[in-house]
DNA sequence: TGTACATCAGTGAACGCGCGTTCACTGATGTAC
DNA sequence: TGTACATCAGTGAACGCGCGTTCACTGATGTAC
């Protein structure tokens, strides 16, 4: 082989995070194959080269995005993180800002399913918040309320990055964050 | 004049009608002036004897598909709509498959942000339908209650929209549905 | 009433551009002898 | 160790296409005489 044996591999791995980072972004219509591979000091025509086309590199990219959330939020010893943390992760400045590195599901699932693509992976997504948020819950109804926890997350999140005044954001993050963490004792 | 004296004024009430239409159910980005004229009967030459481009289109549609909205929610004597008729409505299988007819935040608003567009629009039409809900409830903290119960309401419909499973998407609806009502009272 | 004219909403070809995709090619490498 | 060869990740020109935008134009109309 030309390179070392893991080369393409690597190559694979580069394009899939450059473009998980990119479609939740910047959008999946409006990020097109060449730039992101000329970001990744390329050029467009090797893209074919690791995949079939450009929906295939949405589906693996969502997952690749999955998978950098999970880990972000699964703690350092793959503990459940405590309710009260995920939900200042999900509503923070950090996230309304940095939607390249956040949940893809407000981002690229919600084009995916605009443009009719929708994948199953977006439902193991939500099945995994959910999951995760039910795990730190106590009682009987802890599936209910988790999707309540989820919903009002989500939402918050989609309003605050949409917002254009900056005491609406905050008030938007603000609320839905204390009202969350307290009622959840 | 050519036409009748109002026959221009017909015409880009018509495009902004069906722009406000498409840019919700396909994507701003999808949507393209030349498929948007010709499902006028019209060619794409004339768009721009009403608009100066595809930007201020994308602007007016937003407040066109606003004031729908706010049609929709205002009952027929412009009273302020009972607040389970307006969760049953948001949270509705037809708001899930009628993403045209529906809220412009999720859809338009999201993708503009996306692509740094924000509009002061966006926030009136937040601060529109957080008053609405506020208006219907008693407490002296309604200002929280009302976002709180719009972020569910937001994200729910998000997650409903994206999902494939139809099982996930009912449960989603179902419980935030059920939750919001009866926390109302 | 009849004719000539000015108006202007709408036409449709053309512009440069970036898109997703294809493909004949390159050239640095590991392998075989 | 030295040379010839096969591999194959990556190159870059080219494809047809649709995009937003421009512009010289058409032709049905209301108005003026």
């Amino acid at each position: 082989m030309r390179y070392s044996h893991n080369h393409k591999a690597l190559t694979y791995q580069r394009i899939l995070k450059e473009a998980a980072g990119l479609f939740r972004r910047d959008g999946i219509g409006a990020t097109g194959l060449q730039p992101l591979m000329k970001s990744l000091g390329l050029t467009h025509g090797g893209f074919y080269a690791h995949f079939a086309s450009k929906n295939e590199l949405v589906e693996k990219a969502l997952q690749q995005a999955a998978c950098e959330v999970d880990g972000l939020c699964a703690d350092i010893f793959s503990q459940p993180q405590p309710l009260h943390a995920f939900i200042d992760t999900y509503l923070s400045q950090w996230h309304v800002t940095s939607p390249h590195e956040g949940c893809p599901l407000p981002t690229m699932s919600a084009e995916m399913a605009q443009q009719g693509h929708a994948s199953p992976t977006t439902d193991s997504v939500i099945n995994a918040r959910l999951g995760q948020i039910q795990n730190t819950l106590p009682g009987a109804d802890a599936e209910e309320q988790s999707i309540m926890i989820f919903a009002s997350l989500v939402g918050a999140l989609v309003l605050a990055r949409s917002t254009e005044s900056d005491a609406l954001r905050e008030k938007i993050l603000d609320v839905t964050r204390n009202t969350l963490k307290q009622s959840a004792e």
